[in-house]
Order: C-alpha cells, then sequence, then structure tokens
DNA sequence: GTCAATAGTTTGTCCTGACATTAGGATCTT
DNA sequence: AAGATCCTAATGTCAGGACAAACTATTGAC
C-alpha cells in the first residue's frame, strides 16, 4: 500500500499542512475513494507517505476523530467510521444554513430600533448602564412560506446596521464584515405553541408547534455580541448535530 | 508572577498530564481562581511553571479553547472567556443529566419486547434481516413530575436487557456496563403538540408543546447501537449547549 | 484441544528544538 | 503632533525522537 491517500501537500501554500490533510482525507471520504469502515494505514506509513512528521499527521487526524469522520483505536488502528449523514451544529446563521442548502431566503423586517439597553438586555450582554443597541425582529420567508420569526439585540459599537441591510442580508454576514470573528455561542432549544401574535406572521394555526432558540454569541475578544430569541415552525424546522464523545 | 495556576501535577498518576492541566484550569476558573476575562501567562511561562514541554500545555490548551473556556490571540496572549453559564451538550442520557443534578428521577416501563427488526429500525441501525432487536418505551419522571416519553430500539447482540434493569437504570449506564464505548451520536430537535395518547402519561393537556429528540448512537467499533425518539414537555424541558467555532 | 504467556504492531503521551506569523506598542521621521 | 516603520512578545506550525500502553495473534505448555 504505496500511497493510500492520494493526496498532494503543497509546502509553499500559506494554509497549515496538517489542514490539507484534513481537507484532502474529509475529500476522499466524501468522494467515497475512502471506503466507510475501511482501515487507515498506521500513522508512521501515512506521514511518511506524504512526507510529513508523525505529529502534524497526528494533528490531522485529531481533528478528524474530533469532527466524527475517523475512529482510532490503541494497538489496532484507524477507521473510517461507517455512519450515515453526519451535519455538525455549526456557528452559522438560519440565512447561511438555507443558502448553502439552495433555497433563497428572504428577510422582512417588522420592527427596527436603535435605544438605550433596558437592565434584561444590558445583562444578556454584559452592557453599562446607558449603552444602546439595536434592536429588530424579522420574519424569514423561504419560497413565499414564513418559517422563522426573530428578535435580536445587537451591541452597536461594531458596526452600523439599518432596516435595508437586514433585509437584504443576515445578520452574521453583517456582523463578520463589520470584523467580528465569532468564537463561541451558547443556545437553549425548547417548545412552545404559537399564540395569537405567532401565529398569523408564520401562517401556522394558533397553538401549533413551534420550535424556540435563545442564542448568546461571544467574539474571539470575549465581548458579547449578540443575543436572541428565535422562533420556528416545528413542521418545517429542526435542529440536526453530532455530537462527539470525547 | 511565579505560579499562576496554583496546580500540582502527578507525574505518576496514569491520568496524562496535560488532562492534570486541563482539569486544574476548569477547577482554577470554576471556584473563580481565575477570573473570568483575565489574561494568562504565555504558554512557555506557564509550562516552565509546572514542569512541562510547551506541546504538552498547548494541548491542554487547545482542549480549554474548544471547550469554549479560552480564547486565543496570536500576538497577544490567552484569555479566560467572559460568558455566563456554560453547559456542553454532550453524549449522555437524560437519565445521566438527572441524576448530575441531584433530582431522582424514576422510570417507568411501558412496553418491553425483543423481536425481530422491521425494515426502518434495520435500515436505521444498518442491520442485516432477519436481526432482533430490543423495543421499549418508558415514562421518566422527576419529582413524582412525568417529564420525557421515550421510545428506543437497541441491538440484541451486546448485552442482556429486561424490563427490571430498565426501571432501575438509564439505558447508557446499561449499555456502558455491557462494554459499549459511545463515540458519537447523530440527533435531531423539533417541536410537536401533545397527541391524545401522549397528553395523559405527560400530565399535560393535549396540545401543549413538547420537544422532540431523534438520536442514533455509535459506538468505538462504528456499530450503530441505539436508536430512539423521545418527547418532553416543553415547559420543564430545553437543550441547552455551547458551540465553538473553528 | 484449551488456556496462558509472549512478541509485535499501533496508537498514546511527552520531550526538545526551531522558525513563521501576527498584533501591538515603541520609536523614529516628517 | 501625526504618521509610518521597526521591534518585541506571543501564539501558530512543524520536525524528529523516545518510551508507554493496549490490543492481536501467535506460540507454547498442560
Amino acid at each position: 500500500m504505496a500511497n493510500q491517500l492520494n493526496l498532494s501537500i503543497d509546502r509553499s501554500s500559506p494554509v497549515p499542512l496538517y489542514h490539507q490533510v484534513v481537507q484532502g482525507i474529509e475529500a476522499a471520504i466524501h468522494t467515497g475513494r475512502l471506503e466507510l469502515g475501511s482501515r487507515l494505514d498506521n500513522e508512521i506509513d501515512l506521514a511518511a507517505q506524504l512526507n510529513l512528521s508523525r505529529p502534524t499527521m497526528r494533528k490531522a487526524m485529531d481533528e478528524l476523530v474530533r469532527s466524527g469522520l475517523l475512529v482510532r483505536k490503541r494497538g489496532v488502528g484507524t477507521q473510517v467510521v461507517s455512519s450515515q449523514v453526519r451535519r455538525p451544529l455549526e456557528l452559522s446563521s438560519l440565512y447561511d444554513d438555507l443558502s448553502n442548502n439552495g433555497s433563497k431566503p428572504t428577510t422582512e423586517v417588522l420592527s427596527f430600533s436603535h435605544l438605550e439597553a433596558d437592565a434584561t438586555t444590558r445583562e444578556a450582554l454584559q452592557l453599562p448602564a446607558g449603552a444602546k443597541v439595536y434592536h429588530f425582529t424579522r420574519l424569514r420567508k423561504v419560497g413565499g412560506k414564513p418559517l422563522a420569526l426573530m428578535e435580536n439585540w445587537v451591541r452597536d459599537d461594531i458596526t452600523h446596521i439599518d432596516e435595508a441591510l437586514l433585509g437584504a442580508q443576515g445578520l452574521y454576514g453583517i456582523l463578520r464584515n463589520g470584523g467580528v470573528n465569532f468564537r463561541l455561542a451558547s443556545q437553549r432549544i425548547g417548545a412552545v405553541v404559537a399564540n395569537d401574535y405567532q401565529a398569523p406572521l408564520l401562517e401556522t394555526p394558533p397553538g401549533s408547534a413551534l420550535v424556540t432558540m435563545e442564542r448568546t454569541a461571544v467574539d474571539d475578544t470575549g465581548r458579547l455580541v449578540e443575543t436572541g430569541h428565535h422562533v420556528y415552525r416545528g413542521d418545517s424546522y429542526s435542529f440536526e448535530m453530532t455530537l462527539v464523545q470525547r
């Protein structure tokens, strides 16, 4: 088995070697060149095949194990995990999700204001008294069908936001363009039934099931950038995720 | 700053050095010895303070960054992220969750059978025709209040399962005792309203909101061990998680 | 024939060392 | 005083080596 992974490593590229390996193996798995359940060569051979050191090879495989694509066992070897769909829950907005899936979402801004944060919001975003925030509610539709009703609070010292911008682009896109590097978000997912305000907007009967999500996002400087409360139509949206045991 | 983290590393312990560091820093953050938002010493100094090599120190910090406790920035340093509660979504059963939180859950086994898997189940667990599975439904209560209604299918070539066992112990506990090392699970979370079967069992009115979860779990040999469909009372349960950007 | 000891393979952990890249402050220049 | 430039500190990447631990399969003994 001279060259199991048919990868070419570009040492002059700015993308780290271990990451090139990650991408290469991911591609090999998705194209089927590496069969599900098959065994990989051992780390030392693989490293030698690609002219890499073992730590670099291992770092790449570490990432793939973490993301659930590979399974390692000491004394035995490394396998491609044989499982079906894998869509890890990523730090992305609904807009991104839908755009990537080919649908064309539209956004309707229902309300928009730039005001002093109340106590609850100040606590959620850890802001000092007197700080101002953007507050807005949006309705997201896909193919003309309403899918999500979203209420958000965003600190205003990051980038300018207005109604027109929100209608044209996802919130996370706006904030990323404003120089925000998201690092982590904590969220809570639950269920409620539609009330008389939500039901007509989402074009669903009052009393039908809605998925709720509350999320607060943190950027790479530790700032709490955004908090929001979203509701989704339960008959058209669910959260999929892959959990990996460490 | 001679010894910022007041850790003692036990080199004779079987637990890896980097993991001892992870636990130590986690403890320091939780007890408040490391303040939220404060800066850590640089990697090289920290490694020297603990008489460790830099790669070992880095590996520990890598884990903490991944889990969202630390934030690193090249050229600047490493900070404790200033965020509130963090409860990562882990690969564990509801029973574990509740037990760890001090509540004492009880389980009522509503139905139990050991039968040949139908086509849907065979596909979900990737079983050959004719394979048998355990199938059961359980009602979980906490403090006498019903919380979750769970229906599961488990392959039968792992360990023996019976009604008495299920009444006394969580499913994941039983399977772990049976030698299963869980590696990953994919799940989907959504919302429905309670139907006439679910409502009385959960002691909630028909039409109230329920959180649904479908999960399939994979062990370290790549076997699909278990699949299930759970519903939780929306007024008493939600999924909390922390997402980390890579 | 069955069970136990053993050898070999593979991943897990840890070390030392080196250089690249980036962010931010200090310094110098205009 | 304002701007551009250099310097320093910190993390990011990569190499190569050594030993430990776990699992497999073979071999050996009873």
